[in-house]
DNA sequence: CGGGACATTGAAACGTCTCAAACGATGTGG
DNA sequence: CCACATCGTTTGAGACGTTTCAATGTCCCG
C-alpha cells in the first residue's frame, strides 16, 4: 500500500472527517447515494453485497491506508461494515473532485491506489477460483499476513470464519474442515479461532503457490 | 464504457500510435517490461495469466474503449492477445504521464476508467462464483450481449469454447455441457458454436440474475 | 481433400454443499 | 455472580455437480 506524502495529507486533511466506527458498525449502505468516498485510517472493513439468493460475498476486506466507496451511477455499490474497531478518513466527492483537479500530483496518486485495488482484485480472483479449500484457505492467510507488520509465524484473523467463507465463495463448514486439514497435517496450527501459526512455512507456501 | 471526447482525443492522438493485430497475436507480455498503455479501438482482446499448474485464467476479454497494460513493478501482470483480428492504440507510460499531469480532466478520465475496470472485475468475481456452469455461462452470454450494439436475439461469440473456460474457471467439458442444457431447455440455442440465439429472453434473464 | 485443432458426449471419481446436531464462547439479565 | 440465551464454530452423513479421463465427432485452414 502505497501511502501519501505529507503534503497530501494536509491538503486531503482540509476537506476530510475523522470518523470511529465500533465492530460491526455500518459505514456505508449500497444503493444509497455515494456523497464520500474513505480512507482506512486503523482497523479492518469488510466490503460486501447481498447477493438475491440470499448469499454474501464478501468483495475485499480493507486495511490502513485502503480507498473504498465506490460508485456506480452516484450510489454505492458495496456495502461496507467495520470488522474491528476503525477509523477511518471521510471525504466529500465534490470536494475531492475539486481538490484533485487543482492537485494533479494528487489525482495521480488516486489513479494509483485504484490501480492497485484493481490488481488485488483479479488477484482475488485467481483465489476463489481455486479448487480446494484448503488451498484457497492457505492463499487467504498469507494474504492477512502481508497486511501485518512483520512475517513472523503468528497470523492474526480479526474476522469470523463466516466472514472467511463469505471472501473464499465457501461454505463455513468447508472452511472448518479445510482448517481443520491443514492443522492435521502439520501446516498451520490454530490456537484460538482467531489466532493462526504456520507450522511449516515451506509447505505452507508451497500449498499457496500451488495455483 | 464511457468514450473520451474529441478534444482528449485529439490531444492522446498526438502520443499514440496505431497498431493492428490479426487473430491471436499477442500484444503484450507478462513479466516484460511495461513501457505502455493500450486503448482498444477495434476487435477483441483477452488479458489472462498463465498458473503454475499449467491452467489459464482470462482474467478479462477487452473491448472496444476499454483500456489495458495493468502494470506493477515496471512490469505487465497479464499477458494479452488478440481474440479477433484488433486495433489498438498504443501509448508510452512516460508520455502519458507527462500529458496527464498537464491535463487534469483527462487524469480525471483515466481515474474513471480504471474504476470502471475496477467495477467489472468485481462483476466478474460474483460471476465465477457461481456454482452452476449453465447460470455462468447464461451471465457471460449477457456480458457479450452488452458490448455488442443492439440487444436483439442474436449474441455472436468471438471467443473458442476454450476461453470461455478459462474465463469461467470451468472445463472445457462443463462448458459445453452448459450449452447444450440451456439448448436443451430451450432457453438459449447454438446454430454455431460462434453464435447464440436467446430463444427465451424470460428465463435467460432469470437464469442469469439467480446469483 | 486431408490434417489438426476444436467441440461434444459418456462414465467414474472427487470434493464441496446441504441438512442436522452437538459443542463452545460470548454477553446479558436476573 | 451465576444462569441462560444466542451466536459462532465444529463435526457427521448423504446428495449434487463438476473434474477428469477417454473416445468420438465436427469444423476450419492449408
Amino acid at each position: 500500500v502505497q501511502l501519501l506524502t505529507e503534503r497530501q495529507q494536509l491538503e486531503l486533511g482540509r476537506i476530510a472527517t475523522e470518523v470511529s466506527f465500533r465492530a460491526r458498525a455500518i459505514v456505508h449502505r449500497a444503493h444509497t447515494a455515494a456523497d464520500d468516498i474513505f480512507f482506512v485510517d486503523q482497523g479492518v472493513i469488510k466490503s460486501f453485497r447481498d447477493l438475491p439468493s440470499g448469499k454474501r460475498r464478501i468483495m475485499t476486506f480493507l486495511f490502513a491506508g485502503d480507498v473504498f466507496g465506490l460508485a456506480e451511477g452516484g450510489q454505492y455499490v458495496n456495502t461496507t461494515q467495520a470488522v474491528t474497531p476503525a477509523r477511518v478518513y471521510r471525504i466529500p466527492y465534490a470536494a475531492l473532485a475539486d481538490t484533485l483537479r487543482r492537485d494533479s500530483e494528487l489525482d495521480v496518486q488516486f489513479l494509483y491506489k485504484v490501480t492497485h485495488e484493481l490488481r488485488e482484485s483479479q488477484r482475488r480472483q485467481i483465489v476463489v477460483t481455486r479448487r480446494d479449500a484448503p488451498g484457497r484457505l492457505a492463499m487467504f492467510l498469507r494474504l492477512l499476513e502481508h497486511h501485518q507488520a512483520g512475517h513472523s509465524v503468528r497470523i492474526d484473523i480479526p474476522m469470523s470464519r463466516g466472514d472467511i467463507a463469505d471472501y473464499l465463495s465457501l461454505s463455513p463448514e468447508a472452511v472448518s474442515r479445510a482448517a481443520a486439514r491443514l492443522s492435521h497435517e502439520g501446516i498451520v496450527s490454530f490456537p484460538s479461532a482467531h489466532v493462526a501459526h504456520v507450522v511449516n512455512r515451506a509447505r505452507f507456501e508451497r500449498l499457496a503457490d500451488a495455483v
